[in-house]
RNA sequence: GCCCAUAUGGCUCAGGGGUAGAGCACUUCCUUGGUAAGGAAGAGGUCGUGAGUUCAAGUCUCACUAUGGGCUCCA
């Protein structure tokens, strides 16, 4: 038996520890490496060493579940003791001490009845046993430590140096949010120390593109303390970036046959009861009185579009009709989940309802869906997309979710992209893409959604006339690209890491007069700008040069335009391009030539 | 909402039961410099909020608020 085996594949694909395997095993062998086997078998055997060290640390201690994760292991265990992140040292040091032991991991069988005897004083044991249908189960069993496990498991404690324990949490026993609440510790293991250290290096590299410390970094956005959680303010930075943002799709909706319409933030919660929001989604809105009557502030816009819709009597000719608003909405979310601008209370989504016939779903979903690839082009997004279809409990005839389903799935093929499906997943009142954008440190978020909706048209009884002459109900269409700007910014932030492409760049150029004598010249520039639609700043503080080139920089300016003698002389510019990291000379005009060009980059 | 942690001038952080420190930023002055921090002086906080313990509390205790890490991943 090779030194560095532990473990084995089958033919299925499942791994076989050594333990289980006996010596004559004929499948594929697994290396002690970092593949993903055998960094699955490496975790999953730390798991179970951290949970020894507890053991030890805490007698009192009882363990529930200790899998393996996407992002290494944890193990869910009760103690009557609080662990916080200081005491995670503590439980590394034991756990080295252990493998000093040089245990041996070993496995044996006993039948589930015994087991119930064996764990009969461990509730949580139990808890496990209780979900597991087999006959017989598994030990395993490291020195004094004995834990019901499935496996599969190094040979022995000596595969196991290159660990850290990254972060003590809570976690509902089974994921149940009324269930009891266990102490939770994640870790990372590899098979070599170098990629342990690549691991966290890459980690404090993530860190620093974090949106919230860009965002205070460049002032973008900020919170309140006596405001309240989760409502965002808009610096002026911020507040420039997001409006280039806007008017970049206010443009692409335009184009694309959209018209812009509003509603009001807050409407009679008869309303919100007609839509079935007040049943189905009432613990998140906010509600109030007024004048004797229930108000509900808006935590979607599409009652308002429906009523704008209803205003005047609508033809069939008028089908596809497109509304869309950057409308507020507010939602109270939980205050545990609120994190930077990717979850907030009160937001805004590029929402658009398109009311179409049924036969026009197909197409105009498609409409979006190249609408879509567009904007994530435009950013370099990564993103996939998932259709949920018809639920359980849902309204509507089948035929109809058969045409509309048909419809999502026929416009992604037409459009060779890619999706899974979500089989069940869709709303009560429709079938639904889902786009996800995988962001710059590999997490996943939702954020474009296009949503066929059978049901509020139903409710509010929207009608147009048919050719001929009958009264018929449009479907609309929900969907959002973006899905909102507050969460769409904070991804970009950390996309970019704050290096935003020039057509988004808070303040665009930044001119650097050398002394006071060419701080004319660099306003006469800014003011040319200005009247382009371009956001630039002279920096002509009293400060050195070299300190001003240097603060420029810092604020991650894609363009630093230095003004001297030589430039107010010859009507040029010297160009420190950031963006490029390259520095050049150019005349007014070329100057204007290249930023324009830029500009245009920003068009869908 | 729940678990754990954190909360000191605009920002980043040090301090620590006897009435607060640093760097950056800010203000003023000198300096007018050709591509990443020129120099000097100055202003600014009662230590998240409220209560309690104590002769005495940023410093200990409790509550609240806010922020951060988690709460699908099933022996």
């Amino acid at each position: 038996m090779s030194e560095n085996l532990i473990g084995y594949i089958d033919d299925q694909g499942s791994i076989i520890d050594t333990q289980s395997a006996g010596e004559n095993c004929t499948a594929a062998p697994i290396e002690f490496d970092n593949s993903e086997k055998s960094l699955e078998i490496i975790r999953h055997s730390t798991a179970h060493l951290m949970a020894q060290a507890i053991k030890e640390l805490y007698p009192d201690a009882q363990f529930f579940v200790g899998p393996v994760v996407d992002e290494g292991f944890y193990y869910d265990f009760r103690v009557n003791e609080k662990i916080g992140e200081e005491d995670l040292k503590t439980i590394e040091k034991k756990m080295k001490e252990l493998i000093k032991k040089k245990y041996k991991i070993e496995k044996y069988e006993i039948s589930k009845e015994e087991a119930l005897k064996k764990f009969a004083n461990d509730d949580l044991k139990l808890a496990v046993l209780s979900r597991i249908p087999d006959e017989m189960v598994s030990i395993y069993k490291q020195g004094e430590f004995e834990d019901l496990c499935r496996g599969p498991h190094v040979p022995a404690l000596r595969f196991l140096h290159n660990f850290k324990l990254t972060r003590v949490a809570g976690a509902y026993l089974g994921g149940d949010e009324n269930a009891e609440m266990l102490t939770r510790i994640y870790g990372i293991a590899f098979a070599d120390k170098e990629s342990l250290k690549n691991y966290l290096t890459m980690m404090a590299e993530a860190k620093k593109r974090d949106h919230r410390k860009i965002g205070a970094e460049m002032e973008l956005f900020m919170f309140n303390e006596e405001s309240g959680a989760g409502l965002p303010f808009w610096m002026p930075q911020g507040a420039k970036l997001r409006y280039k943002l806007e008017q970049i799709l206010h443009k692409a909706h335009l184009v694309r046959g959209y018209e812009p319409v509003r509603g009001p933030e807050i409407l009679k919660a008869d309303m919100w009861r007609t839509s079935g929001h007040y049943a189905c989604y009432g613990e998140n809105m906010y509600l109030t009185e007024i004048d004797g009557h229930e108000y509900g502030i808006k935590p979607m816009n599409c009652i308002g579009h429906i009523q704008i819709f209803k205003q005047t009597q609508k033809s069939y000719r008028d089908l596809p009709l497109r509304y869309y608003e950057y409308g507020v909405v507010h939602r109270h979310e939980k205050s545990g989940v609120l994190h930077g601008l990717l979850r907030v209370r009160e937001f805004t989504q590029d929402d658009a309802h398109i009311f179409c016939a049924p036969e026009q779903i197909a197409s105009e979903v498609l409409e979006v869906v190249e609408f879509v690839d567009a904007v994530m082009k435009l950013f370099n997004f990564e993103y996939t997309m998932e259709i949920s279809t018809k639920p359980e409990k849902a309204i509507g005839e089948d035929a109809v979710w058969e045409i509309a389903t048909q419809g999502l799935k026929d416009a992604l093929e037409g459009n060779s992209l890619p999706y899974t499906i979500d089989e069940g997943g869709g709303a009560f009142y429709g079938p639904k893409i889902d786009i996800k954008i995988t962001d710059a440190i590999g997490r996943k978020w939702q954020c474009g959604t296009i949503q066929v909706d059978f049901n509020l048209p139903e409710r509010f009884e929207v009608e147009y006339v048919a050719e001929d002459n009958s009264r018929k109900r449009p479907v609309m269409i929900h969907r959002a690209i973006l899905g909102s700007f507050e969460r769409f910014i904070g991804i970009l932030t950390e996309h970019y890491a704050g290096e935003f492409p020039f057509f988004l760049a808070p303040t665009q150029v930044i001119f650097v007069p050398i002394s006071e004598s060419h701080a004319d010249y660099a306003y006469a520039l800014k003011k040319k700008l200005t009247l382009e639609g371009i956001d630039s700043e002279v920096s002509d503080k009293n400060d050195s040069l070299n300190k001003r080139i240097r603060t420029a920089e810092k604020q991650r300016v894609p363009y630093v335009v230095i003004i001297g003698d030589e430039e107010v002389q010859n009507h040029s510019v010297a160009i420190r391009n950031r963006r490029v990291r390259e520095q050049y000379n150019l005349t007014q005009d070329e100057f204007m030539v290249e930023l324009t060009k830029q500009l245009q980059e920003g068009k869908i």
